[in-house]
DNA sequence: TTGTAAGCGTTATCAC
DNA sequence: GTGATAACGCTTACAA
């Protein structure tokens, strides 16, 4: 069943079919109703490939993530394709793992399908040579790429991110406030968000005289109890403590595991904030004091932005906005 | 640049291009390189879309989901595109959200995009009344539907699921086994999933004698601190309860909210067992004992039984896996 | 082994 | 308002 069908059925040409098909107002009404009647009676669905190939467009962007079951990226491939549904495109989702090799194949593969935009979320995706982001340059010589929660500078490239220096500098001083004396701060890599996130920890050990605070951050890849293992590592080095500072919900869960299995009191002892406001910091008990770095917004303002350039408006290449505290019993006693 | 551009520059006729391209083996070797040179020379990349009116397929397969930031429907959207990519097919994500209606219209767009087949994740999408399943014969019509976690007897329809039934059914034996003489159970709705999981709580209350068991099961669909309050209000309520058996893990994370905050020990006096082995069983401190369900295993199967479909083999319309219990603090005293 | 030419099912530009 | 007809860029018989 294709257009020549309905055009014969309805005794018609394809063109006025065509016509009817894409709303235009140059079509009779009776004639409207007559074509309306017949594709409705052999629900015929134009072929959206024939589609493509005409308008050159599938209205399809690509989403690319490390890892979608990673309950923050998860977010915001939610709200991502929810946006993009809203405003009638479809999404490709891609993970690409962490390599970059993976990366730069994913982001051809869906360049290869002719997307119209590229989404590329999480900070993981930038290299910190310019060289190593090279790939991105070339797919935004095709399609808008937009960056969530990363930055890189570069013609048709919108980065779309949360100011985390400044986030990750106001939990730290939360911290001091909170009668901390020795904070450390655990972080995933140094991604391009890992980096801020640390640099804004330094900053308020800088102006709270911590002297050693070179040595206070510590990287944690691995999963939950790698956490609570190096927690104790720490401890055992002789560096002593009160306080972590994390790069998210799931080191945070993994503080509180090590606080709890050495009896120490939550937040009197020892005080945990994790960051990205999850579900994990609700699922803790204590509650964990995390920041809300509002993924939704940073999704629909991203979606926003992107049907702008495609009406050709200009917009700022690069959109920054700061998160919120959200405190909640690892800083704060019970109430 | 397209076909064309190639073959002139090339000096063949696009046939051969083509041929190259879809690496024909009948192309003497000279030509063949002759015309990769081109082709790498103008980093030329064939246009998809005029590739799929060709072949009728873009090599996309739609996955429906209720809500992708869900950790478990999360984990299982990862498997299927991680596997659906490594068979060279891209997936088109689509969250339907929980009405009949979304289900209903998303279903269609992936349709009206000429998938290749479709995922349903989740047992939300079987309602209980066969109208309200229609829609998706009807899209079995059209392409081959793999449903997750759910089941539907139909043409072209294949279920893989997970023998919820049964392994709900151990837990609450181990439950018993390990002393309680009460339990109870909450679930989040009357899916199919969840009617099982209630199933088999029950069968299990059967056996060790429970008299009023029906009226030991609790349906909790809202977020974590709901669940607290329900188990607070079945407290106040006069049901006395001994551990609780639930059909997620977010549901047993509320439930050690509830133990913790009353001081009851688990799992001495308290025993709490959860569902999925999600990362929420062990960022909660005592690590939940949960059910290992096998997302990846049943990720898996889906997608290499949609490939056997696409080779016209005849696969089973229905496939059941088992689950196997995770033992850890909630249950069982800690080492 | 290579080339010619007929689809694939739309959209869009012209005439009328 | 409507209808021919030419793109769109590829795949694939069939012919050579």
């Amino acid at each position: 069943m294709n257009i020549y069908d309905i055009s014969t059925q309805a005794g018609v040409s394809i063109a006025t079919v065509s016509r009817v098909l894409n709303g235009s107002d140059k079509v009779s009404d009776v004639t409207r109703q007559k074509v309306l009647e017949v594709i409705e009676k052999n629900r015929y669905m134009p072929n959206a490939f024939a589609r493509s190939l005409g308008l050159n467009s599938m209205s399809t962007v690509g989403i690319l993530c490390s890892d979608s079951s990673d309950v923050y990226l998860a977010q915001a491939v939610y709200y991502l394709e929810r946006e993009l549904r809203n405003n009638s495109y479809t999404s490709m989702l891609c993970c690409t793992g962490y390599t970059r090799q993976g990366k730069e194949a994913y982001l051809q593969l869906l360049l290869s399908r002719n997307v119209d935009a590229v989404f590329l979320v999480g900070s993981h995706f930038i290299e910190a040579t310019p060289e190593g982001n090279s790939y991105i340059l070339d797919a935004a010589k095709k399609v808008p790429v937009f960056i969530l929660n990363g930055e890189l500078a570069g013609d048709n490239i919108y980065s779309i991110l949360c100011d985390d220096y400044r986030a990750a500098n106001e939990m730290t001083d939360l911290v001091f406030n909170r009668g901390s004396k020795e904070p450390i701060m655990l972080y995933r890599i140094l991604s391009y968000s890992g980096h801020k996130k640390v640099q804004g920890f330094l900053h308020s050990c800088q102006e709270h005289g911590i002297d050693d605070k070179e040595h206070r951050t510590f990287s944690c890849p691995g999963p939950l109890e790698e956490t609570y293992r190096i927690l104790s590592k720490i401890k055992e080095s002789g560096l002593t403590f009160d306080a972590v500072v994390t790069a998210d919900d799931e080191l945070a869960a993994g503080a509180v595991k090590y606080a709890i299995r050495n009896g120490l009191d939550i937040p009197g002892d020892f005080q945990i904030t994790g960051y990205n406001n999850s579900v994990l910091a609700n699922c803790s008990t204590p509650e964990i004091t995390t920041m809300d770095n509002q993924v939704e917004f940073m999704c629909t303002t991203a979606v926003s932005q992107m049907m702008q350039v495609f009406q050709n408006h200009r917009i700022p290449s690069r959109t920054m906005f700061s998160a919120c505290i959200v405190e909640q019993n690892t800083t704060r006693r019970q109430l």
